[in-house]
This record gives C-alpha cells, structure tokens and sequence, in this order.
DNA sequence: GAGTAATGTAGACAGCGTCTACATCCCGAA
DNA sequence: TTCGGGATGTAGACGCTGTCTACATTACTC
C-alpha cells in the first residue's frame, strides 16, 4: 500500500547525502556527523534521523553513492580490441579512478561500515566489478579452469587494489622512493600483471612495448 | 638533567597501550577512548592525558607496537636458501602476518594516523620492511637497474598488501567465490609474483612446484 | 472532511575529547 | 633535613556528538 511512500520526501534525503559527501570532501570523513549535516541544511538535527537511523547508515549511504561511480567508471572504459587489450583497459580505468577520485576510493576500501550483507546493493556494484574482471579474463584464456579464473581474477583485483592503497598510503612518503618509480608504478603493476598471467597469443608485444 | 625523567611512571602509559590494544581487540576500533582505557585501568579519566596529548596519540603509540611487532614477524621468517628462496618467505611471512594478526594488520594499514612525519619511529620500521625486500630483489637479479629494482619491490609490496586487504574485507563474503580460491589465493598470489618477475634461473620449479 | 502515516522540531540524556584548577608525591638542591 | 618545583593524578566543567522521546505539522487516503 505505501509502495512509493518512502519516497515522500527525497529531497533531504538526497541532499543529506550530498551534503555529507561535501563536508567529508572538506573536512575530512572525521568531522562527519548528522548534527552537522543538519546544520547546514537548515534542518533540525533530528530530521535527517527521519531517513537514516544511525549516522553510519547515512554514511554507507554515501559509500553506496561512490560504488555506483565506480562501477560506471569502469563500464565506460574504452571499448574495442581483444580481451586482452580489455583487460588493460579495465586495469587503467581501475587505477586512474583510484588516483582521481581517492576520496570516493577511500570511502570504498577504507571505511568501516555496517555488516555489508544488510547493503545488497554495494555489494551488487562490488559483484558487478568482479564479474567484469572474471569475464574479461574468460575470454582471454578459454581454455583456463573457472577455478585458475577466479584465482586470478582475484590475484589482478588484490594487486591493482594493493598499488591504489599503498599510492595513496602515507607511508609512501617516508621511503624516498624515485619519483619516476611513482609517476610509472601504474604501468609497470600493468605489465607486471601482463607476464604473471602470460600472454595466450602475443606475449612479447605487451611485455616490451606497453605504452 | 631530567634525562630519564620521562619514565618517572612508566606503569601507567605502558598500560594503557595494552589495555587499549585489549579494548580495540575485544570491542573494536571504535570503542576506544581514553576514558574507557582509563576507567578500565581504576584511574580518573583524566590520568592517560599526562601520557598522551590526544586519542590520537594514544592510538599512534598502538599502531607503533604493530609496526614493531610486524618488522619481528618479517625479520624471524626462515632463514637460508637463496635470493629466490628468501623472496618467497617474505611473501609467506607478509601474507602469514596480515592473516594471523588481522587486528595488527588493520591497525597498520587500515587506520587514520597523525601525520606520520611525526612519527619517526613507524617510518623507521616501514622503510624497514621495504628495504628488506629491495634488497631480496637486488640479491635475485643483480644485473637490474636500480630503479626496475624499486619498481618491482613496490609491485611486490602492493601486491601482497593488496590480497591481504582483499581477504580481510567483508566484500569478500559477497563475491561467492570458490572456498579453494579463497584458500589458495597466497599461493597462488606467489606463484603469479614469481612468473610476473621471471625465474633467473629455475624458473618451471617457480611455476609449477610451489607448495 | 476526517484520520493516519510520514516528516520535521525541540528537548533531554549519556558518552566523548579536552581544558583548567587543584591536590599529591617524589627527587634533588640548600 | 627541609623545602621547592616538576611530574603525576583528580575532579569538575564545557561543548560536541549520537540517539531517544514527545510533540507539532503536513499531506495523502478513504
């Protein structure tokens, strides 16, 4: 009967997302808070409790936003070519979304958020992205067991996820590493990636001449 | 004059990282705070402020104790074999530590820090580790350059780094991947490390005979 | 038009980090 | 031996937070 009544007012709720995402753009995930949220939209602090009942339902709210981002992102990376070339593109689309967007990226895999069976559709995104990547990898290999497919798929995943973590990390800072080692780590994960899985058919080509 | 004037109670700020690391342990991250550490420990809320200017601090001088604790872990891997053999165990002891000590790793790696310049002591242990592991790369293949050395010791690094932030993610759980692959994923992360890398010189015993 | 569910308001509560003023306590200098 | 000062712990306050409750208002349904 109230089908569409959760729909009652999607302006604040909509806003208070925005607006959560704008304070976490500018002061930091830290400073956070449903009071402050409130505040700025002009709003009692209790009305955003009217559509999030926990500030950390609002922030997977938020993270969930940054989900569908990403997985746009990576749907729209260049088409063409074999699977192969496709899966260098995904690994490219993959990395310049961690590194132009780190603050969508960290609130991805950096925050702690409530139990993500309650979010299906986070985890809908996070399966999408996973499934680009196994099919990708399918077509790449046929011959290949759907086991050794998803070990690797895993193994691309972890290593492109790794690069963006420690790229971002702080700590890279204090190991005075070359600045060309940073400025190339991208490309190099890339064709490090490329000789770790072999290549089917050309195997020099990407090994010597990526980029 | 006041040289060791700073441990006029070592007592209390040493028990107060353990009995903080015991709170993060059994209630989680965001639990702590400095007057539960301090009502825990039978002393006002005020006393952890004579050790610690801030929570922060407090939880900088935690994270410092993992990054010790890690640097041992990496350190005491077996000994023995060569450059190659060496590799490996570090992989193993890396991949072994984040899995075996996942509160340690999180609180490494997965944590909001003061500034780290201001904490000498972390950098000192995280260039620690990296130099450990460029200089088993150097030792596997001194012919390379400098700079290719560096690269792949940040590959490797964020490789690893990656799959365990993979496998202790709760994304995990809703990708309904295969048990095995999830058992199997260090290995096989190894496995591909060394074939992205390339065996100098026994390089089918890498590829096939791991494990 | 009446009733009802959704939405926003206002106030309260406990918990937190942090600051300040005050009480001890211990060590070294006189 | 005394005494003075720095380090340590205590007690209370402040403003902030998330969350709960009771109340007002609004808008849609019958």
């Amino acid at each position: 009967m109230t089908s569409a009544a959760s729909s009652r007012s999607p302006t604040l709720k909509e806003a208070c997302v925005t607006e959560a995402l704008a304070i976490i753009a500018e002061q930091g995930l830290e400073h956070l808070s449903l009071r402050e949220v409130a505040r700025r939209l002009g709003v009692s602090h209790g009305a955003p409790y009217r559509h999030f009942e926990s500030r950390d339902r609002l922030l997977a709210a938020v993270v969930a936003r940054c989900y569908d981002a990403f997985a746009r992102h990576l749907d729209a990376r260049p088409a063409g070519g074999d699977a192969d070339a496709d899966l260098r593109a995904m690994g490219v689309a993959y990395l310049d979304y961690a590194l132009s967007e780190p603050l969508s990226y960290q609130l991805m895999f950096s925050t702690r958020l409530p139990p993500p069976t309650e979010h299906p559709e986070m985890m809908a995104s996070a399966d999408h992205a996973f499934g680009l990547l196994r099919s990708a990898l399918a077509r790449r290999s046929p011959s290949g067991s759907a086991i050794e497919i998803e070990a690797d798929a895993l193994f691309v995943w972890s290593a492109l996820h790794g690069l963006a973590g420690t790229l971002r990390s702080d700590i890279l800072a204090g190991l005075e590493l070359a600045p060309e080692t940073v400025a190339e780590a991208g490309a190099h994960m890339l064709r490090r990636i490329g000789a770790a899985l072999g290549h089917p058919e050309t195997r020099e080509q990407n090994v010597a001449g990526q980029r």
